[in-house]
DNA sequence: ATGGGTTCCGTACCATGGTCCGGAGTCAAG
DNA sequence: CTTGACTCCGGACCATGGTACGGAACCCAT
């Protein structure tokens, strides 16, 4: 189940610059390099855990939490605190349905305006009016 | 109605440095400078139009459009090319109607973590775990 | 044991969407 | 006709989330 660097970046569906970069910013950590006898120690590992870590992140990412609060919700994980948990949680809750809700109206624009795109062949399309609505 | 420019942006909810930005990227117009027999002429003014442009500008960002393609949709409003905004409109709704749902994903999981956090009293937090289901 | 593909690491660079700064000019009220 | 607020303008700077580069070390197959 042990991979390098490489695998587990095909295994989160990212580059792996972009595993280090997270590595960086303290969100997966940075096994250290077994001693192989050189100079430098040998490759670093990665498992499962790793794996799971990664894509939590990107799944955070797409709730809408920024880098710095993944941080901490990764910190949390491992931790003590539930009330800061549930306040998190219940602040991006909020910050979500809110979003939910503007992504809602737009598509209303953007299907208004198709229709209106569409509906002659002629003239100027009301782009701007249809967000208006 | 003339209004000078932090009347725009303070109808648009934004700061004057944003239409500024907005301006130099060409999604706003600038309006000549009236000679008021100075040097470099008078205080640009600005009406309802450049109001609603603004507010556009806004709510396509909220639908997820870049300035870029803002920029473009503007364009189209004036313009008499109704496929490529009809094009622009569906691609765009296409990809609405998949953030949604990744936002409603999101938001189940935030809800089954919010409700494990809640239950008990101790313990860490099964913060990933929340989002593996 | 040698060659090609990885890994490691620091550093530089990138796009997006702003935000701030400083100095000169303009405007309106007192 | 001065004073204080606002405007104009160019250019520098910022945060976020990456992406690219280059040289040295490493690992595996032939």
């Amino acid at each position: 189940m042990a991979m390098t660097i490489s695998g587990l970046a095909r295994a989160g569906g990212v580059g792996v610059e972009t595993v280090r970069f997270y590595q960086r910013r303290g969100l997966l950590e940075t096994p250290d390099r077994p001693d192989s006898g050189g100079l430098a120690g040998g490759v670093r590992r990665y498992d499962e855990q790793d794996v799971r870590r990664l894509k939590f992140i990107r799944l955070a990412q797409g709730a809408g939490f920024t880098l710095e609060q993944i941080g901490e919700l990764l910190r949390l994980d491992a931790g003590q605190d539930r009330a800061r948990a549930r306040e998190l949680a219940a602040e991006r809750l909020a910050a979500l349905d809110l979003k939910i809700a503007e992504l809602q109206a737009a598509r209303d624009s953007l299907r208004r305006l198709a229709s209106a795109c569409g509906a002659l062949e002629e003239g100027p399309c009301p782009i701007i009016s249809a967000f208006e609505g």
